[in-house]
DNA sequence: CGGCCGGATGTT
DNA sequence: AACATCCGGCCG
């Protein structure tokens, strides 16, 4: 009895330690990786390791719950040759995964999360356009302030050396919409950040909507949000802190609100491509190295 | 593959 | 303001 204690503790323990059990190494912060709290959610989910980055895909989405990538400046020194090869993930069955019939005229993007700009690896290029990776994204968002969402981190990554980057979809409300009538489209779309050398982190979120809104949340807000533990290694006290994310280029910064329409208080500066001059001087300063 | 699109940027 | 170019992505 004692022994079946000790090893229940044991197991606990265990538990406690490898909360997020991951079989990818060098993805994820500390090697741990998002560990899903709402069991809502853990329904059909399967973790999927690519060279670069990680997936937490739901067979009841049809999308990632989550993509996680490591990123350091080096891996962002140069330029990303695009595959274009998007395709399903054969590593899921039919019933679980998105087939590209699904996206086809849908009037939704297959919007990275993991985006293809972040991997110069060609390998890793072709990896990221399985469509465990994509989500239904409106075009207007994924070409507009999406894409100076993933900019800014970038510049964030080569300004500080390295980043843990957890990027997902957040459903809310009784009446989702789906695509091929199997996808599930989402309403909200984030990307969390954390920043080791800072010990600091937060993240962007935007509607999947028309429109150049976005917020910028604690790490302990998105968990609230998401029902994930998205950087199970950070402390508590780290993740109420707000990193101070670089603005997002002519887009408007909004108070985020959990569950309405959000109300505009500041304005980025609009000055002309600030971020991608960011990015090529930065870029030549590495070529120089 | 090529043609096309919307969004954004750079040049004139 | 007009134009070219780039980009991520859609379609035939």
């Amino acid at each position: 009895m004692k022994q079946l204690t000790s090893l229940l503790l044991a197991s606990i323990a265990t538990t406690i330690i490898y909360g997020a059990q991951t079989t990818c190494d060098n993805i994820y912060f500390g090697n741990y990786a998002p560990d899903i709290i709402n069991t809502k959610l853990t329904k059909d989910t399967k973790e999927l390791c690519y060279k670069e980055f990680a997936v937490m895909h739901s067979g009841v989405s049809k999308t990632p719950l989550w993509s996680a990538e490591h990123l350091t400046r080096n891996m962002l020194n140069g330029k990303a040759e695009r595959s274009n090869d998007f395709h399903a993930e054969e590593r899921l069955s039919h019933n679980e995964r998105a087939e590209l019939n699904d996206y086809a005229h849908s009037g939704f993007d297959r919007g990275h999360m993991a985006p293809s700009a972040d991997f110069i690896d060609p390998q890793s290029n072709q990896e990221c356009f399985t469509l465990a990776n994509m989500i239904p994204q409106l075009h207007s968002n994924n070409a507009g302030v999406w894409s100076h969402i993933e900019s800014a981190t970038r510049y964030l990554v080569k300004k500080s050396g390295e980043a843990y980057i957890v990027t997902g979809p957040i459903y809310q409300g009784n009446n989702i919409q789906r695509i091929g009538g199997r996808v599930l489209v989402p309403t909200k779309i984030f990307k969390a950040i954390y920043v080791p050398s800072l010990n600091q982190g937060a993240a962007y979120i935007t509607d999947n909507a028309p429109g150049d809104n976005y917020s910028i949340i604690s790490i302990a807000e998105l968990e609230k949000l998401t029902g994930i533990n998205i950087f199970p290694k950070m402390t508590q006290t780290s993740k109420q802190q707000i990193l101070s994310l670089p603005p997002v280029k002519g887009d408007t910064q909004v108070a985020f609100q959990n569950n309405g329409v959000s109300q505009q208080t500041q304005n980025a500066p609009a000055s002309n491509g600030f971020m991608e001059k960011l990015e090529r001087k930065i870029h030549n300063f590495n070529k120089g190295y």
